[in-house]
DNA sequence: CTTAAATAAGATAAGTTTGTCCGAAATAGA
DNA sequence: TCTATTTCGGACAAACTTATCTTATTTAAG
């Protein structure tokens, strides 16, 4: 459902949510360590979401990348997802027709629309915050 | 959401299903034309639909592709999905976890269930044969 | 100022999906 | 039987995604 970019992209950013929970910055290295993804691939995705102001990164010695408290509280998983993969999974015609719209939809117009706004909702209201902390409380995982 | 060799499938499909209700026979010619897709990827397509069981495919002069009204009755969108992507859409944790369920869960694992459990709701509930009946009747359409 | 550590950016490679081409196989009809 | 029409199947090509490598650029610390 999501591309490889965008699910290291949430890990990414959910395991830099929670250390920057605790105020700690984190490394690229510590990143693609903890949630077992590809150096340099992850590394390109990182700088899509930092420019995207969703991370901010830091060079230099001791540099890395975190996430404000402030940002921190607001941001949702839309943000990631919008930064990486656009807008392609709320718009578009479930079958690739351009003009597909409620007064000339293709068969699978009202169908699709459903499963595409729950997708949606989900995306805008999953707070990164909250699910940060449910890892550092064990009760989920970023690894395996 | 769906690849293109499945949005492909999806609206061969439902051309064939809409001809095939008033006994009509179609070539690939007649498909691609009507649906606006490629022809020989399409032609690779209804390939693998027609070793799935989901049309039926009739070589030689006035041959081409069909499907039973006996079959029609009964096929659902799912059929098609599962022919040409198979079932990683149902499958498969939404970050890519090889060991992600209920017990020891991503985090993203239950706002994610909801999502993919409506998509295999709705494609296992959807009648390819209502959804033809539509095109026919000029609610919708499989072109632009 | 120099060095080392870290991200940024561009070039390139590998893999997958999408798409094309061409000859083989089947078959209806003359 | 011969021919034309149609799908089948394999090889190939193009485009996109995923992944790597190498060289800048930034900057903290000695």
């Amino acid at each position: 459902m999501f591309s490889k970019a965008c699910e290291y992209g949430i890990r990414a950013v959910l395991f830099i949510a929670q250390e920057s929970i605790k105020d700690r910055r984190v490394s690229l290295k510590e990143i693609t360590r903890q949630i077992d993804s590809p150096d340099a691939f992850t590394a390109k995705i990182l700088q899509k979401l930092a420019r995207a102001g969703v991370v901010q990164s830091i060079k230099g010695p001791s540099g890395g990348f975190e996430i404000s408290k402030k940002d921190l509280q607001r941001l949702k998983l839309s943000s990631i997802v919008n930064a990486i993969d656009g807008d392609s999974i709320y718009k578009g015609c479930g079958l690739g027709l351009r003009a597909c719209n409620a007064n000339k939809p293709c068969p699978v117009h009202h169908e699709f629309a459903k499963v595409r706004d729950e997708l949606k909702r989900m995306l805008e209201t999953t707070s990164v915050f909250e699910l940060a902390t449910q890892i550092g409380s064990g009760l989920t995982f970023l690894k395996r």
